[in-house]
DNA sequence: CAAGTGCCTTTATC
DNA sequence: AGATAAAGGCACT
């Protein structure tokens, strides 16, 4: 199956694919190779025109975040130079709809880690307690359900290579299982509840929660801030804060929760309603110059 | 080569 | 509230 796009209708899968919102896909020659909840499939895009087999038209343009509308999005957020060199530069790279409990222990190991190095645990955690499938003669495993992490003790998710996250992952696998918890029907709700509610699973903070809200629940006013935005706003938008304010955040290597919420709140009152999608192109744009 | 730093941070404790 | 330390392990300098 194919989807057409077009100037009005820009969409990059490898930009998407490629900018670190996602850590288990794959590319093999020109098709990249994924997996969503129980289903395997590959896509690939030949300048304007999309393929894809083993799932349907409606399936990609959910998860691939098609139903976004870019123009409207980039016409609201290019407010100054910088951004505007990133959106042009990465135009059409779009934020995924992600599955939201495999979103949440993705950043969950994220934290204090690179990107090599979040894929290897999500790769680990999947070989050994996800399903085994296979698309194409291409072999990959679903990622594992929260009841069969809830059942799996702590020495063996830390097998996996995650460390310390490993009772995290445990706590919260058991907390999800154990209320029966829906993550999908968060997507109802509004961004500060929903935030509010991530953050009482264990293993989860400010940075995380907007993560999972942006990645996976479709907050496009989320604007997580890393270590990556936190560099690019002492360097771009300083102007921004008080000099004492930047000072403060530069002496020390850890955001406290305060100052996060300070510069998170830089983020969408400047970037407005889609500042998400000013986060991603920034962070891309940034880590790309060196 | 050893030791320090950084990695898409959170939690516990004072 | 704010500061500080600890928490895998690996790549890089």
């Amino acid at each position: 199956m194919e989807i057409q796009l077009s100037n009005s209708y820009p969409f990059n899968l490898g930009f998407t694919l490629d900018c670190g919102q996602a850590f288990r896909w794959n590319k093999r020659g020109e098709w990249w190779y994924g997996v969503v909840r129980e289903k395997g499939f590959k896509i690939r895009q030949v300048s304007s025109k999309l393929e894809f087999e083993n799932v349907d038209a409606d399936f990609v343009k959910d998860y691939f975040g098609l139903r976004d509308d870019l123009p409207k999005i980039f016409s609201q957020i290019t407010i100054d130079k910088h951004i505007k060199a990133a959106v042009e530069k990465f135009n059409g790279l779009r934020i995924l709809r992600q599955d939201p409990w495999e979103c949440l222990i993705s950043y969950i190991c994220a934290t204090y880690k690179n990107i090599p190095a979040i894929r290897q645990m999500l790769f680990n955690l999947s070989k050994k307690f996800g399903n085994k499938k296979a698309f194409n003669s291409y072999e990959f495993h679903t990622f594992p359900t929260p009841t069969r992490l809830a059942k799996t003790s702590i020495k063996e998710l830390a097998e996996c290579g995650v460390g310390y996250r490993a009772k995290y992952i445990s706590e919260t696998a058991k907390t999800i299982y154990g209320n029966d918890f829906k993550l999908e029907g968060l997507k109802k709700k509004g961004y500060e509840k929903t935030r509010r509610e991530l953050l009482t699973f264990p293993g989860v903070g400010l940075k995380v929660a907007d993560c999972v809200l942006l990645f996976s629940l479709g907050k496009l006013e989320a604007f997580p801030v890393d270590t990556w935005l936190k560099r690019i706003i002492i360097k771009y938008y300083t102007s921004h804060f008080p000099k004492e304010f930047i000072k403060k955040i530069l002496s020390k290597k850890s955001l406290a929760n305060s100052e996060y919420k300070r510069l998170n709140l830089f983020g969408r009152r400047n970037f407005g309603r889609y500042a998400g999608y000013a986060q991603e192109y920034l962070y891309h744009f940034e880590r790309t110059q060196c």
